[in-house]
This record gives structure tokens, C-alpha cells and sequence, in this order.
DNA sequence: AAAAATAGACCGACGGTCGGTCAAAAATAA
DNA sequence: TTATTTTTGACCGACCGTCGGTCTATTTTT
């Protein structure tokens, strides 16, 4: 076969870039590593020579994901004309479109990662996300205290919280919106959850009823009645 | 090899003993089905003739484990000499006895299923726990509802809130735990931890502070104190 | 005689290794 | 400067052991 060299940096992210659609359209154990490197256009030792093991692999394309995050939320956290509920509000909004960018895609990995052999990407991506997204969470409550518009005695702790459970609910959604989609499930139960959500976690920061909203409601209706398969 | 047939449930129940004690030790992706037939002294067909696939048969330890679990915590449900915050606790104290009942073995425990391959066999526990067990939890909140220690608008939500929240702190919950075993972090820090989670968990189902109880503090400080490896 | 249980040889696919190729860049000699 | 040598690391693909799973023959039970 031909060869063909590029730049160190270059050809790594042509790996993560194809590992990373393949991990999402696929599933982590359903992608082969032959597959990965067929679509990139090496051989199997040159994938070796970026990434000790498939695992690694994962690793990476987890990282570059979150950290693609948490550049897009840390602008929020300096912005002084929000309030501590607002900036709360925006990040988790950001998250979300950062997670359901185009509708089509969307929903064949919504399919992919909802089978049980693919929880590894999706702990992966919460377990990670606690590490950077919890820090950022856990300024804006403590911020919300100061400005008395917050109560909680374990900000630093209930950041996480949040984030293992949101990670949790994730997954939940995603079988809901499955059996949505498939008419088996009617929408209200989507959006009692989304509620349910919403007023929990007011509840773990202490903020006023109904101040929290983690994704615009006729958005939310918009995306299923669009629907048109 | 010498032929040894046994009644279907007996051998059924010797292939989950196996399954379920290598998977613990050694996680679901690094117990291949060849260790397991060793270990029964059974032939390759023999377990596909029980279980149709590796995945199959994790469904089906894990299945066993949360009936069990289940069995365990019915009675308490009954029992109408508990308050509602009474039987929440008591909840939450057989689950963790069933996860904890042998020290030494747990440690073991703890460190295989904190690593990131092994996430399959525990999120499979947390989300039958959830089927079996939520609904379990949703009638206790309903019960302290109508007896007007509990107040919460979703109850039925807040109890899958509740398995998804405890089931992902669980995984982080581990990790602070090999830490603090291994002397890199101090016993406070999951003190901590657990301290915020309950005072989570009562905001969310509407209790009154300081009422929950999810492990006993002495007991929990008495488990690191009394190591000595 | 039919059905259920067991055995183990066998299969293709998988993740990963290894010895080696080759061109560009860096170091050295002219 | 230019020519020559050395070093680096991107790249290749045949190969390996292991894995989950299949198949058929055989034995046991009903």
C-alpha cells in the first residue's frame, strides 16, 4: 500500500475523528479496530504508534469531547451580568445543544448508546465530566449563596451530585425518547421527567420554585412533533 | 472427560455462582466463558445450552442478585409499626449490608469494578435496581406524604432520582474509598460525601434535616479505622 | 423412541505485537 | 555552503493467541 506521511498531530486527530463517529454510531465493542483504521487509511501498527491500546483510544476521544465542553461553558461563568440561577441555567443548556447538534445523527446514537454494551463511552463521558464540569458547577452555587439567591451547605458535593445524576437521567431520557419516537411512549411522560428533574435540582441548591429550566419546553415539543418517519 | 448431568436448575445455578463470583473479581470484559466453564468443570456447549450468549448470562447474575435484594427489602414495606423516614432508611441500610457483608472480599470488589471496563456489570445492577426497586421507594415517599413527613410532587420520579443518584455516587463513592485505603486521602472527605448526600436526598423527597440516615457514622469510621493491611 | 443434557473439536474475528521499511531532519564532515 | 552520515519516528502488514460462539456426536433421562 501507499505510503503516506503526515504531521504527528494531523493524522492523531484523523484517528479520533473517525474513532470517535465510529464509538458513537456503533458503540465502543461494536467498532473494531481494523474498521478504524480501513477509514482512516493506515495499517494496524500505525494506530499503535498514537494509542497504546483501544482503550486509550477511548480515552482520548472522551477527553478532547469534554474539554470541546468546557471551553463552550467557561465563557458563562465570567460573564457579570448573569445571575448565579441564569449562568446555572445556560451551562446545562450548552450541554444539551452540545449533545443533540443535529437531529438525524441524533437519534441513531441515541439507538447506539441506549444497548447495555455501550454504558463504557457513556460512564466514560459522566465520570470525566464530573472531573472538569463539577468544579465550574459547584462556583456558580457558591456564587448563588453569596448573592442569597442560593442555599446549600454542600455546594462542592452537590455539584457532583447533579452531574452523576443528570449523567443518570441521560440515559433514562434516551430510552424514553426511543420508545417516543417508536409511538409506544406518549410525550408527557418526557416532559413530567424533565419537571421532575428540574424541581429536584432546585431543591439540591436551594434555589426558588420554578427559577430552574433545563431545556426550553415548546423546543422540546417542537423536536417530536417535527418529527416526520 | 467424565459425563456428569445434573437436574437443569441445580447446573443453571452452579454456572451463575461461578459467573457471578468472576465477574465481581475480576469484571465482566476480563472473565472470559473459558475461565467459567473451568471452574463449573463443564464443557463449552454445555453453558450455551443455559445461556445464549456471555451477555445473556450477565443479564441473569444480575437478575438473581436484585431479586434478592428485593426479597430483602419487601418485608420492611409491610411492616406497619415503621414510620415512612424509618423504612427509607432501612432501605438504604439492607442494600448497603448486601453490598458490604464481607470486608476483605469487598475490597477486592471495589477495586475491580472502579475500573473503567468494568462499568457493564454495575450499570446493569442500577438500572434493574431501578425497575425493581423505585416503585418500592416510590410507595414509602407516597406513604410519608400522606402522613405528612414527606412532602414531595413527584414522588414516582424522584424515587428513579433517587437508584440513578446513588447508584453513579456508588461508583464515585469507590474510588474515595481505595483512596482513603491507600492513604491518599483522608477518611472526612467520603464523611463528607455521605453527609451531603443525605441531606440531598431529604431536600429531594421533602424530609426533615438531619432525619436520613443512609450508613451509620461510627460503623462506616470503624471500617477504616479497624484495617490493618 | 424422543427429548434433554453434555462434550469438545472447531471457526472466524478480534485486539495487539513485532520486525522491519523509508523519508525527512539533524548532525557531522568536506 | 554543500555533501555525507546518522538518527528519528511515521508507517506497514504478516502474524499470534484469545475470545465468544457454533456444530455435531454422544450419552442420559423421560
Amino acid at each position: 500500500m501507499a505510503r503516506i506521511v503526515k504531521k504527528h498531530e494531523a493524522r492523531k486527530n484523523e484517528i479520533l475523528d473517525v474513532a470517535q463517529n465510529l464509538f458513537y454510531t456503533q458503540g465502543f465493542d461494536q467498532t473494531s479496530i481494523n474498521q478504524i483504521i480501513d477509514q482512516v487509511g493506515i495499517a494496524k501498527g500505525t494506530i499503535y504508534h498514537y494509542f497504546k491500546s483501544k482503550y486509550e483510544l477511548l480515552d482520548a476521544v472522551v477527553e478532547r469531547l469534554i474539554k470541546q465542553m468546557k471551553d463552550a461553558i467557561q465563557p458563562i461563568l465570567t460573564n457579570e451580568e448573569l445571575s448565579a440561577i441564569d449562568k446555572f441555567n445556560m451551562t446545562f443548556k450548552i450541554i444539551g445543544q452540545m449533545k443533540f447538534e443535529r437531529k438525524e445523527f441524533m437519534l441513531e446514537l441515541l439507538r447506539v448508546m441506549n444497548r447495555d454494551e455501550n454504558v463504557i463511552l457513556h460512564q466514560k463521558m459522566v465520570t470525566r465530566s464530573i472531573d472538569y464540569i463539577a468544579p465550574i458547577l459547584a462556583q456558580i452555587i457558591k456564587e448563588g449563596i453569596q448573592e442569597n439567591s442560593l442555599n446549600c451547605e454542600y455546594p462542592d458535593e452537590v455539584a457532583t451530585y447533579i452531574l452523576g445524576l443528570s449523567g443518570y437521567m441521560n440515559r433514562y431520557f434516551t430510552k424514553i425518547i426511543i420508545e417516543i419516537q417508536e409511538g409506544r411512549e406518549d410525550i408527557e411522560v418526557y416532559m413530567i421527567q424533565l419537571k421532575g428533574l428540574e424541581r429536584v435540582i432546585e431543591r439540591m441548591i436551594g434555589a426558588e420554585r420554578e427559577t430552574l429550566s433545563l431545556a426550553d419546553e415548546t423546543l422540546v415539543r417542537k423536536f417530536f412533533t417535527d418529527q416526520e418517519d
